[in-house]
RNA sequence: GCAGUUGUAGCUCAGUUGGUUAGAGCGCCUGUCUGUGGAACAGGAGGUCGGUGGUUCGAGCCCACCCAACUGUACCA
């Protein structure tokens, strides 16, 4: 055995792309936001559902744009009866399936809302996983521009509850029908793809500019880093048009609305131009004008909308940890999908929902420094000072808990005290209970307060001096153990959860 | 997918025109300190220098290919 001891090969750790864990500053921040959706939902009327994390394929898939390769983007896998499920890559087809199935037992309209983790086989970035956060909410059954109006108004009332002030986002509302009908205006009516690349070069209109876009209607555009796109090869008239009765619509909602009537000159044009006067009015009824704007450069990638098209962006800058300007694409948005109900039944079912991106949304708070990021307090510690009273120690740890107190003994190895002080430190515990031999002769214990010892701790330089001083720390009698940490826990304002 | 940039310890980064055994700070573990967190001091663990092949007496450094990450772009139901 001559060899050289080999190291044993370690199984390296890793996390694939585009997925997180989430430490518990993170799970609290989603749960508050969560909350603070879900009763602005309910608010509303609208009512919890759940479906399952996985659907058969042809229940999502119907409405892929690119039918030529469905697995594009989702995580598919067979099942042993060889039927092809994935997992769901929004909330919307699901509801969908699910009102279908269930069409004669639910009331209809039907309004339901539900959180939950969507899965998209992409590239990540910031603000972009492959697992993420949704929260929606769909009215399923009406056909009003009203139900239309509502979500959009809504979304702007979540924003606030989620704490971005009025003027630091905004809720944009466009209609696939106004699009259609500029299209058909310049002879693209029946050019299914060449429709798809006019209507995504519209899309970066924020992003690119009127210059960028109009590139992308004629021959194509080049990147910075030196990339070519191909463009729609409009001629320069046809993308002048385009470019005129979408891109840069300033103005108050009424005066769009009279501009995009001076431009359109299709029936299908001004059917979606009267959809949207009918939200915007709705919207100025109900106050919400200049939160809700009619924005003509919305058109959302999703081709299963059929009418009214919403999003909201947030309108802070964002940067990363180096200060580098960070885009996030919008933290929500919708619209009305006539069609997707519908494929399950024989009836047209007219439906309009709404999405928040919950894991982008609160990435880009995080960013923005507007989200509590504090660790939550650690229980109560219960320090063992001498091994054979572990029972003692349980005891005390079970009258705190059945006090209300989150606490816990210590389950390290307590051969000093020091490991145990440093334990209940990390663990961010606003205090920790010693009890040796003097004290339970005396039947007392020690109440040692972390918060406010480590404000003492800053004005003490030696160690010596630190432990004998043994700051913020008091003794009290045992029975006296439960009110007295009830004081520290006020003192510091400590609640759990 | 396409293009550009970057890969050295858990993290942030040094590493000379190619030259002994690859370094620092922070973090982590241990001790000073078996009745007390922080600080201080001392010690320790941790690296196939992204991978493979090549050039060379000799490669972290030069060359080729591959992989990954980041940024832009495309796609994004």
């Amino acid at each position: 055995m001559a060899e050289k001891p080999k190291k044993p090969q370690k199984l390296k750790a890793r996390l694939p792309r585009g997925l997180e864990d989430r430490d518990p500053a993170a799970i609290r921040a989603t749960r508050e936001m969560v909350e603070k959706i879900r009763a602005v939902y309910e608010l509303y009327g609208f009512e919890p559902v759940e479906t399952p994390a996985m659907e058969y394929t042809d229940a999502l898939g119907k409405f892929l744009p690119d039918q030529d390769r469905p697995n594009e983007g989702v995580f598919s896998f067979q099942d042993d009866d060889e039927q092809w499920i994935s997992l769901r890559y929004d909330l919307t087809a699901p509801l969908a399936r699910y009102v279908a199935e269930n069409f004669d037992t639910l009331p209809k309209p039907y309004r339901s809302y539900r959180a939950g983790y969507v899965f998209r086989n992409e590239k990540p970035g910031p603000g972009r996983f492959r697992q993420f956060m949704q929260f929606d909410a769909d009215t399923v059954g009406s056909a009003t521009p009203a139900a239309d109006a509502e979500i959009c108004m809504m979304a702007a009332d979540t924003m606030e509850a989620l704490g971005i002030a009025r003027g630091q986002y905004v809720v944009k509302v466009n209609n696939r029908k106004v699009l259609d009908g500029v299209l058909e205006s310049i002879g693209l009516r029946d050019d299914f793809s060449r429709k798809l690349v006019v209507l995504r070069a519209i899309d970066k209109f924020d992003r690119l500019g009127a210059d960028g876009v109009r590139a992308l209607l004629g021959d194509g555009r080049k990147d910075e880093s030196g990339d070519f796109t191909k463009g729609a090869g409009l001629s320069s008239e046809a993308a002048e048009r385009v470019l005129n009765s979408t891109c840069p619509q300033e103005g108050t909602n009424a005066e769009v609305i009279a501009k995009l009537k001076r431009l359109s000159d299709t029936a299908i044009g001004n059917e979606g131009i009267a959809e949207l006067e009918a939200i915007a009015d709705l919207v100025t009824a109900g106050g919400y004008e200049g939160r809700v704007r009619i924005d003509p450069t919305v058109v959302r990638g999703l081709e299963y909308y059929t009418g009214p098209v919403y999003e909201v962006e947030l309108l802070l800058d964002t940067k990363d940890e180096k200060g580098r300007p960070v885009r996030f694409g919008s933290v929500g948005g919708g619209g009305r999908y006539d069609g997707l109900v519908s494929r399950f039944r024989g009836e047209p079912v007219p439906a309009t929902g709404f999405s928040i991106g919950v894991s982008r949304l609160q990435a880009a708070l995080t960013l923005l420094g507007k989200l509590d990021t504090r660790p939550e307090f650690g229980p109560v510690v219960v320090t063992v000072f001498d091994r054979d009273r572990v029972a003692d120690y349980q005891k005390m740890v079970a009258s705190l808990r059945s006090a209300g107190i989150r606490a816990e003994l210590y389950l390290g190895n307590p051969k000093n005290m020091g490991n145990q002080l440093k334990y209940a430190d990390r663990r961010n515990s606003p205090c920790v209970i010693i009890q040796g031999s003097d004290e339970k002769a005396r039947g007392e214990v020690q109440v040692k307060d972390l918060i406010e010892g480590a404000k003492a701790a800053a004005a003490i330089a030696s160690n010596q001096e630190w432990r004998e001083s043994r700051p913020a720390q008091f003794s009290c009698s045992e029975a006296d153990l439960i009110a007295k940490v009830r004081e520290v826990l006020a003192r510091h304002d400590v609640s759990w959860g």
